[in-house]
Order: C-alpha cells, then structure tokens, then sequence
RNA sequence: GUCCCCAUCGUCUAGCCUGGUCUAGGACAAAAGCUUUUCAAGCUUUCGACACCGGUUCAAAUCCGGUUGGGGACGCCA
C-alpha cells in the first residue's frame, strides 16, 4: 500500500511551494489507493509557533487535501533518541561536545569540564567514503560520492533531533514507501540514504518536485510577491482555481486540457510525467483561472463568501438583508470578476448612494447638459409597470429612436450618473438591479432645475 | 568555492523514455477583428520556441559529450 506524507514545519504559513509538494503528494496518494500522511516538523521549538500550525492545517483543509494521519515530531524526542543511542552502542556514531565540533579541533576541553548549562553532547553519524545511488522516479539516478558530506549530527547538544535524522526515523516508522518532496531537497536524499543504511532501514522510492521560482528569478519570497497560501485567499482567489493551477505547475493531464478538477487529477496523475524543469509562477494564468471558475460559480455560493465583506464594510446588514438582491448583482458580476473581491468595487453604486465617482468619466461624458433627455428618460421609467429588462431596454430604444441620437450618446453619461464609472454591466441589466427609485434618483442629480 | 539538478514560444506546457507521423501542438499573456452599449465573457485570426557546439544515425526537439545559461544544496534550521 503506497503510504506518502506532507511534512511542513510550523515556522511560517502555508506557501506556495509546499502547497504543491501537498498536492502531489496527496494526487499521489489517491490514484494509487493509498493513504495521505501529514506529519509536522516542530522539532525547532523556538521557531515553530501554534499560529502557523493552525494556519498550515486550515488552508490544506481549505485547498481539499486532507490526510488520513497526522503526527508530530515534538512528541517523539524519545524514539529519535532511541535510535540515536543504537547506533552509538554499535560504534557508529560518537558524541561530542559543541565547541568541539564547531572548532574542528580534537579534544579541547578539560577532563570534568562542565558544559554550558543544559547543554549535553550531541550524537554524530560517521560518515564512511564510499558512493550513495538515488534511483530519482522523476530524475531518473543520481550519484553522489560520501567525500562532499560531513559527519552527520543525529541528535543536538540540546536532546533534540535534526531535521534530517528525525525525518529518516518517521519515514521508516510510518512506513512511508515514496518520499515526494521539493528539489531543494536532493542534497539531503545523500545524507538520509546513509542513516537508512545506518539503522539497517529500508530505503523508500524518491521523486523530486522541479522548484517553483519567481518571475525575476530565483527562489519565491515576500518581496517577490505573494507565497503563501493565505493571502491568495485573501486576495480573493478560489481554492480549486488555486488547485488547478498548482497542478499545472510541473505537471500536465495531457489532451490539451487546462481546467481540471482535483478528482479528474487524481484519474490522470501520472508521477512520471511530472516535469524537472523548474517553474515560473505566472500570475495571469491564475487570474485567468480564477475567472474561469468564477464565472461558472454557483451565485448563491459566491453571495455566501461574499456575505462577511459585506457586512464589515456595512454595505448591508449582517442579519437582515435582501438576499435576492445580492443574487442579482452576483449573476451580472460574477463574469467580470478576476478574483472576488474585486466585487466590492465594481458593485459599491449598488450599496452606497453616496458612490465613489470617477472624474474623469464625469468630464468626459457629463460635461454637456443632459437634462432634458435624463428627464424625460426618468419619467418614461417611472411610467413602467413592469420594471425589467427588456421594457427598460424598449422605453430608451423608443427615447433616442424619437430624439434621433445614437443609442451610445446616452447610454454612457446614464452609467456615468448611475455608477460613477465608466465600465461595468449592460446598462439595462443594471438599471433593473438599482430599481426604479434609485435610478430616477442619481439620473435627478443632472438634471437642472429649470426656475 | 565544492557538489547536485535543469534547459521546447515572454510564461505554463505537449512531444523526448520507445529517433522518422514535428514546415513542433495547446493554454496564459500580447496584437487584430467579430459581437456591441462600455468593460468582462465568447468567437476568429496573428505574433512567437526545440540555448549553443560537436558526435552517433539514412534520419535528432528526441540518443551521447561538451559549452553556456538558470536553479538548488553545502547549519547542533527545517
């Protein structure tokens, strides 16, 4: 039974590189009918902080990757210790004392000197001379000779483990048989081979993950835009749209397709064709994405996300307000959207009376006097007993057709009155959403008062 | 510096393993057009790549070597 794992550190959020390592990891896992692992790396105990760990759990559970197992390196000090001592008692590793080892000098410190407080020795694998193969299932083999690593340190002076021997110890005990992680990460595949064979443990099957890069190039950071998972969510980004786009990245269901869900993913995964070339994050293959979805979105689940904003922004109120109304202006919207906040400010005019108006439209398309025609388009719409869209569109159809004026000369300083922008929805489909009363009250601001 | 990995349009990729079907396919972006009431969406079209050099072969994007370029790792961090 193919049995993979997840192994963040709790030191930072969940970000996009370990999102995918999560993903394929987890894609793995089910198209093989195996079970997904989630271990955390909280051996760093200064570091690691509960915030992150909720924050790294809540945005797995959000992409749709969840594990069947999880544990927690923190709570098994005392295996790796156990382990570390075996190999000391067969002569394999020794102890030394920090300062020892750091100098590189033999054996600096007086006879019954004590160590720095809570200070003991660390346990350090020998590293014999010799080769070590990674059969790579992406990379294909890998050689590397022992000369370039070190003697390895098992346990710290402080009792606790490295990263590499704890890593080795789970992999064993969790009985992981393929160890899918990041490329950063193939230099360490050396090191834990050689306690594998240390501690007489079978060795799993490695797949290295091509590395995704920023678009300046080199590794992904703050200062070259967003990581981690969070705020794509924040920004208003779908989980799934996030998901097909992580799946993408190294990888390809094949048939020219482009969206895909997690479920047909998991059909089509194919851990051999994944790619080794490292991958550049492309933001608008993302925005295009997220698009995608969005306007293929269910509008009642988007009023549902939308809902919290909104009432913080006091756009509506919390526990009473027009849900039908919210609806409507979701179906006219959702098409436009890149990611879903940007909701909030192609729809402010829908909320606020007092909406935010772009001068520059004003100028352009307001400046001349338009208060006849506002006007008498203002009394024809109050005159409609229905009030929807294909009545609206005929009553101005039939104005301009009598005033003889292009359809365009009034339709853009009408949106321009009742949105204060320049862009958005058909102007009908938006003059039934904002209602008779409101229309006829942003067209009256234009209209001058004949005294 | 040492070691390791990688190399197809600007970007993500298909093809490469199992040479010929590749005058290299798709998607994003860009440009143009259609539609039209602006924007978005949609549809159509255009632009655009096998890093370089050598070798193997009747034949190389595909196999081999080198060069260059990019990336990663060298912690008692993970």
């Amino acid at each position: 039974m193919v049995r993979v794992r997840f192994a963040p550190s709790p030191t930072g959020n969940l970000h996009i590189g370990g999102a995918r390592t999560a993903l394929f990891n987890w894609l793995y896992a089910k198209s093989q009918g195996g079970k997904f692992i989630l271990r955390i790396e909280d051996t760093d105990t200064l570091r690691s902080k509960k915030e992150y760990l909720e924050e790294i759990l809540f945005s797995l559970k959000w992409l749709g990757l969840d594990w069947d197992e999880i544990y927690y390196q923190s709570e098994r000090f005392n295996i790796y210790k156990e382990y570390a001592e075996k190999l000391l008692s067969q002569g394999k590793a020794y102890k030394a004392d920090k300062l020892t080892a750091e100098t590189g000098e033999e054996q600096v410190s007086a006879p019954g000197e004590a160590h720095p407080k809570g200070e003991g020795q660390a346990i350090i694998l020998k590293v014999l001379p010799g080769k070590v193969q990674i059969e790579d299932m992406i990379r294909g083999g890998i050689e590397f000779d022992t000369s370039v690593i070190k003697d390895q340190v098992l346990i710290k002076s402080d009792g606790s483990p490295t990263y590499n021997f704890a890593c080795v110890v789970d992999d064993s005990l969790m009985n992981l048989t393929h160890i899918i992680r990041g490329d950063d990460h193939i230099s360490n595949t050396p090191k834990q081979i050689l306690l594998y064979r240390a501690l007489g443990l079978a060795i799993p099957k490695f797949a290295h993950l091509p590395l995704i890069l920023a678009k300046e190039g080199g590794r992904l950071s703050k200062r070259k835009g967003a990581t981690a998972i969070s705020e794509y969510r924040d920004m208003g980004y779908l989980a799934k749209s996030l998901v097909n786009f992580l799946m993408l990245l190294g990888w390809s269901p094949g048939e020219n397709r482009e969206i895909l869900d997690i479920n047909e993913a998991v059909k089509l995964f194919d851990i051999h064709h994944i790619n080794k070339t490292a991958a550049i994050l492309d933001m608008d293959k993302l925005s295009w994405l997220n698009n995608q979805y969005l306007k293929n979105e269910d509008p009642q689940k988007l009023v549902d996300a939308l809902v919290p904003e909104l009432a913080a922004r006091n756009w509506i109120a919390k526990d009473n307000f027009d849900r039908n109304y919210l609806l409507s202006l979701v179906k006219l919207l959702q098409a436009r959207l890149t990611v879903l906040s940007d909701f909030f400010e192609r729809a402010d005019f829908f909320f606020l009376d007092d909406f935010p108006v772009d001068p520059k439209a004003v100028e352009k398309f307001l400046s001349r006097d338009l208060s006849r025609e506002f006007l008498l388009f203002s009394e024809r719409l109050e005159k409609l007993e229905k009030f929807e869209v294909p009545e609206i569109e005929e009553t101005f159809r039939q104005l301009v057709a009598e005033l003889a004026i292009e359809a365009k000369a009034l339709i853009h300083p009408i949106r321009v009155a009742l949105t204060g922008k320049t862009v958005g929805p058909g102007l009908f489909e938006l003059i039934c959403c904002l209602g008779k009363i409101r229309t006829k009250k942003r067209l009256a601001k234009w209209i001058k008062k004949e005294s």
